[in-house]
DNA sequence: CCGTCATATTCGTAATTCTGAATATATGCT
DNA sequence: AGCATATATTCAGAATTACGAATATGACGG
């Protein structure tokens, strides 16, 4: 058994963890959750710049967290392991946040305010329909 | 039912994952483990310099994840909450390392080769009894 | 092929964090 | 009191990160 020292351990350790721990990029997450979001949705969730969200994209695509697929002109993003979330889940308790309150955030399907394709999928029907 | 945005719940979210995603605080906290631990035996364990591992004892107890405790000339660090290892252990998985590697760490009690009051209590008592 | 919409990238500066050197304080011993 | 040891604090430069502005790419519709 090869002996390894606590700073080389950590060091591996805090990489997900560094990863994830920035207020945008658990926003995010967040907003993603368990399914799949394209870059519009998450500038409807957020309320942010679209240069600024695709920036954090980039990074998160970079630390292997998130992957993404390209359909037309929208790009779906998702995590590639889920148990990222359950790390930002074990966080609330520690930031005195319900369980169920983040929870409820990262099984939602799609977000009341936002018109992007995959919230609202209706508009894009209608759309069609008026060309055809 | 207070709404409340994502970014507002991420930055709550955010708090205790930055107190901890560096590895220099993550091996601190390994290194303490869900026993106690005085400086000294951080030096050992860790192999940093003393001023360099006050300052990150000062983070983490600015972060209110440390508690100290003053034992004449020597001071013993204690976890606040051990649920920082549960999240260090999450985290594991994620980093390609076995949760046993880790919660080996967690749980020693002392460490091999340091020498310091905790882990040797013994030569105290040698100490002691010369001046007898 | 040209315009438009969705998304990505690059670049520059402000802000923050990391790290080491030097120094201070607090305790116990003699 | 005076010295030695354990720990804390302050400071400054280096390194990293945050964020905005501007611009580029890529896909679709006409």
């Amino acid at each position: 058994m090869k002996k390894t020292s606590i700073p080389e351990i950590s060091e591996k350790l805090a990489a997900p963890l560094n990863a994830i721990a920035s207020p945008q990029r658990i926003a995010i997450l967040l907003a993603i959750g368990k399914g799949e979001a394209c870059v519009c949705h998450l500038e409807t969730a957020l309320g942010w710049r679209q240069a600024y969200i695709s920036q954090h994209l980039m990074a998160l695509r970079k630390a292997d967290i998130l992957q993404d697929r390209r359909e037309g002109r929208y790009v779906y993003y998702r995590l590639k392991n889920a148990s990222y979330l359950d790390l930002i889940l074990d966080s609330a308790t520690l930031s005195g946040l319900s369980a169920e309150t983040v929870s409820a955030i990262i099984n939602a399907e799609t977000y009341p305010s936002c018109e992007c394709p995959h919230c609202t999928p209706a508009l894009i029907s209608v759309e069609s329909l008026k060309t055809a």
